[in-house]
DNA sequence: AATACCGGTATCTTTTAGTATACCGTAAAA
DNA sequence: TTTTACGGTATACTAAAAGATACCGGTATT
């Protein structure tokens, strides 16, 4: 097989899969490229996600550089999760999940 | 929110999600990107995949009409698993999750 | 005739993800 | 001053996913 042929790495693919995959994630990243949104909000719009869940994945979220936390300075000024910038290049692709999605859609049910 | 500027629905997202998702699912959609293959050859490939599970995800696959068990009719030929045409339309998605993906281990390792 | 590969199935155990629910300190509103 | 919202933490449980391992009938190979 040449190089030139070589086709995608599973891992590559796998490594995505761990940051956006599971119950929760995508949602959290598609509901936070709206705005930024505070712990109760995130909580009211994810509906059915409890608080340990919601902290645990905006955690690893945090972990990975995809949304900020702020301020970080300790208390007195609400604290808003957020998209950070590399967060947001995440924006076109979950755009595009969605589109195929819709399409997948259409083709499973029609 | 103006409906223009309207953002994704979470169910949206975590639809596919749930089809690409997985510890598999994703490995198996990218690996046959490449060519179709056979049982035992997917299953070396995807190096530590247990058999249970391959099936399994395959199965799953196909009713999601993302991969085709070829020839249907029994016996006598080797069983190719392929992508669909639905299938291959996620090539694109893939590759743009593969890019991602390699940007974002400069991010967090860098 | 024996061995090995193919395409799986069956059973059991472990691991992981997610759920349920209660609670807590702080701060602002009523 | 009692209540309510905020931003979580703690403990315990459950269900789903995945792994380990053995096995099986059919075919091809030596």
């Amino acid at each position: 097989m040449k190089n030139k042929e070589k086709h995608f790495q599973n891992r590559d693919v796998q490594d995505v899969i761990d940051i956006i995959g599971g119950r929760w994630r995508g949602a959290i990243l598609a509901t936070l490229c709206d705005k930024a949104k505070r712990f109760n909000e995130l909580k009211r719009d994810l509906t059915g996600i409890t608080p340990r869940t919601l902290i645990k994945e905006l955690k690893f979220l945090e972990m990975n550089k995809l949304v900020s936390r702020e301020p970080e300075t300790d208390s007195a000024v609400p604290i808003f999760y957020n998209l950070t910038k590399h967060g947001k290049s995440l924006e076109p692709l979950i755009g595009q999940i969605v589109v195929w999605g819709q399409k997948h859609r259409k083709i499973i049910l029609g």
